[in-house]
DNA sequence: TTGACTACCTAACGGCCGTTTGATAGCGTC
DNA sequence: GACGCTATCAAACGGCCGTTAGGTAGTCAA
């Protein structure tokens, strides 16, 4: 059965399996270092060395340096809009805040869980080249559409009412939410959990003592 | 008595004013392209060419580019000590919340409005080069230690009760407050000071409907 | 066996980087 | 008028960058 499935694999795509993967260690690899030592830090030959091959071969499965960078960042967005849309759906019917808990948490998770890809959108793409920018906003702006809808939901529910704007809301919760990758240990004493309950807490009570 | 002083003070520092007004002119040229471009696309020739000089000049004010980027980081935690200070000295008499807004205000006020040394501290901040870090790490400490105190101080008035720990509510906060430079625009509609009320209401009340 | 194709290599290209060297004006002081 | 000092410059240094050209094994189908 096996056996079967490969030969099918290797019928219906002619070129190796190995391509994929050796593109998928490309990716991971410069994910790695572009997130520990940003975009100018992260060249060519470091990519190429950490995979275990030479600069120059780099170029036989992608183009640029920046479609690298740009697939990550992709990548990033994907990985964000994935986790979303399992809280979404696991969350459907729980009241307003529990919801707002698990899609903090499922964004949080992005950041810390599933490889450093979301984690190197949010640390790198302020300094992104320009080009690289122009392309990835788009993509970018339908993840926030999905927050910005979600938070609309919940505001028409009657257990939550922002004073002010929805948008900015989202922001200021984006901004809390995002700043962990420059302090937060996922290894440390605090767990992933206790800190998106934290953020929720914040964001749902505040500090005031009622 | 201006005469008199302008004598002392050539007679004190033998160096004309001159050198201490091109050092600041490099500063502000350089913090602005730190800010728009990034740490690595901020050549020195380029600090230099906004300042109206040659690369090879700019060493005579400066030991290294990097002793350029320090400087900078170095003064944006000065700009947002002596905002701090200031809504010390001026919220004394309010209430808790009233005081933490304008400690709010006066972040904001440091990353918007005086220049664009703080904003360039809170973007390149994360990836600097590590021997700039080790520099910059106390000096900062420094500033996160007075916010530390501050939430302790209104925590301890029957006001405000944070849930969990001081600690983790102020990284929250500073991450609400310092996200907005990817974001707010100074000069467009939303005032300085309606940010800064959005962001202490969240922080105080939270988004709950009670 | 040939020929196309894949995946890698070595070597080099032009270009920009941070920095240094050494020279040259200008200027106040002896 | 000689000297010392400041501020600037042109030119060059070695080094690393992203990228390309051209070659070479290995694989696999005709």
């Amino acid at each position: 059965m096996a056996r079967t499935l490969d030969i099918r694999k290797t019928l219906i795509s002619p070129q190796p399996p190995n391509q994929e993967a050796v593109r998928t260690r490309i990716l991971d690899q410069a994910a790695h270092l572009f997130l520990t030592i940003g975009y100018a830090e992260t060249t060519v030959r470091r990519i190429a060395g950490a995979v275990g091959i030479k600069a120059a071969s780099l170029y036989h499965h992608f183009g640029s340096k920046d479609e690298v960078f740009e697939s990550i960042l992709i990548r990033g967005i994907e990985v964000m809009v994935e986790s979303f849309d399992i809280a979404k759906s696991t969350s459907k019917s729980l009241d307003a805040k529990e919801q707002l808990r698990l899609h903090i948490r499922a964004h949080l998770g992005a950041l810390f869980e599933h490889g450093p890809y979301t984690a190197v959108h949010v640390s790198s793409f302020h300094f992104a080249p320009p080009i690289v920018k122009e392309q990835i906003v788009p993509i970018r702006d339908g993840y926030e559409a999905l927050w910005t809808s979600l938070l609309n939901e919940l505001n028409t529910k009657d257990q939550m009412s922002v004073p002010t704007s929805v948008a900015l809301h989202r922001l200021i919760l984006f901004g809390a939410m995002n700043s962990s990758i420059e302090w937060f240990d996922p290894n440390g004493d605090y767990s992933l959990d206790s800190l998106a309950n934290a953020i929720t807490d914040q964001f749902w009570e505040g500090v005031s003592s009622k």
